[in-house]
DNA sequence: CGACGGCTTGAGGTAAGTCAATCCACGTGG
DNA sequence: CCACGTGGATTGACTTACCTCAAGCCGTCG
């Protein structure tokens, strides 16, 4: 089973053994588990390592003066949380686990010179900084031209795209550990609000959650209403051969 | 006069003789001029050229189904339109100028080479990067967590910064071909309510904008009412000695 | 002169927010 | 085993920020 830092890139690329079992010991060497609610990194520090996600969910947001948060990303297992911190003084803002959440440590010079490789890993690091920033715009697209019910049902579907590329799923159920309250962080909406959308999605038969679990019911018509196009996750090799389980995120684009 | 890429990653890091000559060769070598409102990139293409800004003003943007627009981001000059090219196949989003503007075009194969050296200009490029994610993530935080009139004076005070960065201007009034349907096509809101925002700033006289020229006429308190807080642009010499103009950038932050 | 793009202003409508009560699932301790 | 507290979800009545529709203005350009 190979680990969902790998997984994820090879969304992208076809690594060699060699660069698959070097990921797999950058990985191994040191790793730390987090509380829900715990901060992995916080605004204004500086790291000298970077973090991977290995399993579990992690949040990036900001605190407002006001003491409002704002969730600008959930990070999937897979999902570098600090590719900045080998170029930038500080973080700009916070990263914390959402539920227990198991995190690699890579030092900020092994990553430095994983980057200035020549390699295919280079290269998967680059798509995956690049990823980021396509995910992000497409946020702002949520914010700006999606009203609630929409935005809540893009943010489901992605996220289960996003389960699919690293085989946390295979079918439509995946652990969601995200409270009504973070939901509303994320989308700039009320918890009250967030609700009455739910529900609505829940009446309509497009998805069920209870338990810290969400089924997505209704993929087809969910995928309609948010206006999803997967074309920002740049999924290259969705559509090769099928040789692993995460090639089926390729399913659902 | 230091071209305006330069003096942009020069925020960043200070670069030697030589390195400031290459980067004036990749720019002197082909460019061309756009006309406002024309695509320098659209969604799905892929160049086999990198497009920077020199002069005028751009936007990144993406068309829904339903014919509506959002602008993800200004790009000034300096600023680099599609990092993503080397990378991934092809391009999730538009970019067009908004004011006459003037691009130099870069060649894939030279941007990987400056990519993946080791020396500043590579690290120079990261940093632009990075900061164009989190410029992202201030803007959805901009939507999610400000209103109406905050929103537009956060975007405001933004383009004063940078433009600061870049030279093109000194004091506190600048170029803005941004019309108000942009501005409402940016901020996710509707022309006419960005209008009696503007029209509210006025009043106050925080701004004074006519014939497609900003002035900001109180720079602390549209600071104040934004909540801008400019860690996110990563200004790491900004409090450097003041040996370029564009260094003046570090007095607003 | 008229046409047009960009901006302004007003009246009325609606999506989402606010405030507040209630409920439910749980864990914890007596 | 029940009492209780707590965090999360739900529901309802009322308010508001922003939208819609529509008219009118102003400068520019053919």
């Amino acid at each position: 089973m190979a680990n969902p830092w790998t997984m994820k890139m090879e969304q992208f690329t076809r690594f060699s053994h060699e660069e698959r079992q070097m990921l797999d010991r950058l990985i191994s060497e040191r790793q730390r588990q987090y509380a829900p609610g715990e901060d992995i990194l916080r605004e204004g520090d500086h790291s000298p390592d970077c973090h991977v996600v290995l399993s579990g969910l992690a949040s990036r947001y900001k605190l407002l003066p006001n003491g409002e948060r704002q969730i600008m990303a959930f990070l999937v297992p897979g999902d570098l949380c600090d590719a900045e911190i080998f170029i930038l003084k500080e973080m700009d803002h916070s990263v914390a686990a959402m539920s227990p959440a198991r995190v690699a440590l890579i030092s900020g010079e092994q990553m430095k010179e994983l980057l200035s490789g020549q390699g295919r890993i280079a290269q998967a690091l680059w798509w995956g900084t690049l990823t980021d920033l396509a995910v992000l715009r497409e946020r702002v697209v949520d914010h700006g031209r999606r009203d609630a019910y929409e935005r809540i049902a893009h943010l489901l579907y992605e996220m289960l795209v996003r389960y699919r590329m690293v085989g946390m799923t295979t079918d439509e159920t995946l652990e969601f550990p995200i409270t009504q309250a973070d939901l509303a962080d994320a989308t700039g909406l009320t918890p009250m609000h967030v609700s009455r959308m739910l529900g609505k999605l829940r009446d309509e038969n497009l998805i069920s959650l209870k338990n810290k679990t969400l089924t997505i019911l209704d993929p087809e018509r969910l995928k309609e209403i948010a206006g999803f196009n997967p074309n920002y996750l740049h999924l290259d090799r969705a559509h090769d051969q099928r040789d692993n389980v995460a090639d089926r995120a390729g399913d659902l684009v």
